[in-house]
DNA sequence: TCTCTAGGGTAACAGCGTTAGCCACACTAG
DNA sequence: CTAGTGTGGCTAACGCTGTTACCCTAGAGA
């Protein structure tokens, strides 16, 4: 019987995540594939599917792990802050250029939230909700516009010249008066 | 020698466009293969690279044509309108859910711009500018909170239960008071 | 009539996720 | 001590992907 981590996973199934989040991070979504990932671990492609049901799960995995770690970055950016809605916004566009793979791995799509470890999006969504005074269609707006500045840049959609930390504080001295 | 036509493509070439553009609404994302695209037109796949240059071309020229049908949407939603950023908050969400594929196909990734047809990019965005009383960075602010409204809900990461007209009002107040 | 080109075709390649089936080792029950 | 069972590797293979190399035919122009 294969013991588990807290995240649910085989401890075997732990080290294939941590690969493959390696793999993601210094090469890219293209070099996230099955073989690739068994490499690093110095086995082959089917003998992943020994410890996960796919690359579907492996990738919610993944998504699970950015969830954790977003939730501890926004927890720490509101701890004492007198302006919790600003330092959620750089904390956030932090994370994003950090680890843009991960960030796009995680919002790209729909998510699978079957696949997911339980709790973990809400927890990462809490502290918005919370800096939002709990009105949940500002926290909703605020996280559309932090959502939108982030992919656009990473996706390189804004004219390089553009000063991105002036439309961020236009935005959130927006959402402040609200 | 093949006639072009104001896209720059190839009269074939835009036949092969069209069709892709069909497989794409109707089927999604994972439909888009050079094998189906040229198996709606009674052709197999290599004989699609004599007027295409591969696939990325052909995603190029689904991306230019849906700049141009933006803007369209865009132009017809402001003429004549009293509260310009609020028309085209209505037309961007109603274009987005009436083409979902295509507006993913869009957004989602980098843009190949060098394989986009020519000016489509800047007249799609000049509504948005024009609007925003010439303010840059109200302007991206809006339209990233715009983007992040739409490939959100597109993505399936609100509440089912969330009033998301209601998310969107609080949005453009916001920025209307700005 | 000869030649060139446009636009079809087939075969094939490397890489993808995934499945089937085999095998060796370690642990546990009798 | 032995038999059985489960764990975790393996190879081979399937159907799919985008793409390339190469062949052939029909029509147009000189």
């Amino acid at each position: 019987m294969a013991s588990s981590a807290p995240s649910g996973l085989t401890l075997r199934a732990r080290e294939i995540v941590e690969a493959a989040r390696g793999l993601l991070e210094e090469e890219g979504p293209d070099a996230l594939t099955m073989r690739r990932v068994a490499g690093r671990l110095g086995i082959r492609a089917p003998s992943l599917y020994k410890h996960l049901s796919g690359k579907e799960a492996l990738e919610a995995a993944l998504i699970s792990d950015g969830f954790v770690e977003l939730a501890e970055v926004f927890e720490a950016a509101v701890r004492g802050a007198e302006d919790p809605l600003g330092a959620l916004a750089v904390a956030y566009r932090d994370f994003a250029l950090r680890r843009p793979h991960l960030y796009r791995l995680m919002t790209d799509r729909p998510l699978r939230r079957d696949l997911l470890a339980p709790g973990v999006e809400e927890r990462a969504a809490r502290p918005l909700v919370e800096a939002a005074g709990g009105d949940q269609n500002l926290a909703r707006a605020a996280w559309a516009f932090a959502h939108g500045m982030t992919i656009l840049e990473l996706n390189g959609r804004f004219p390089p010249a553009a000063d991105l930390g002036a439309a961020w504080r236009e935005g959130l001295s927006a959402f402040r008066r609200s």
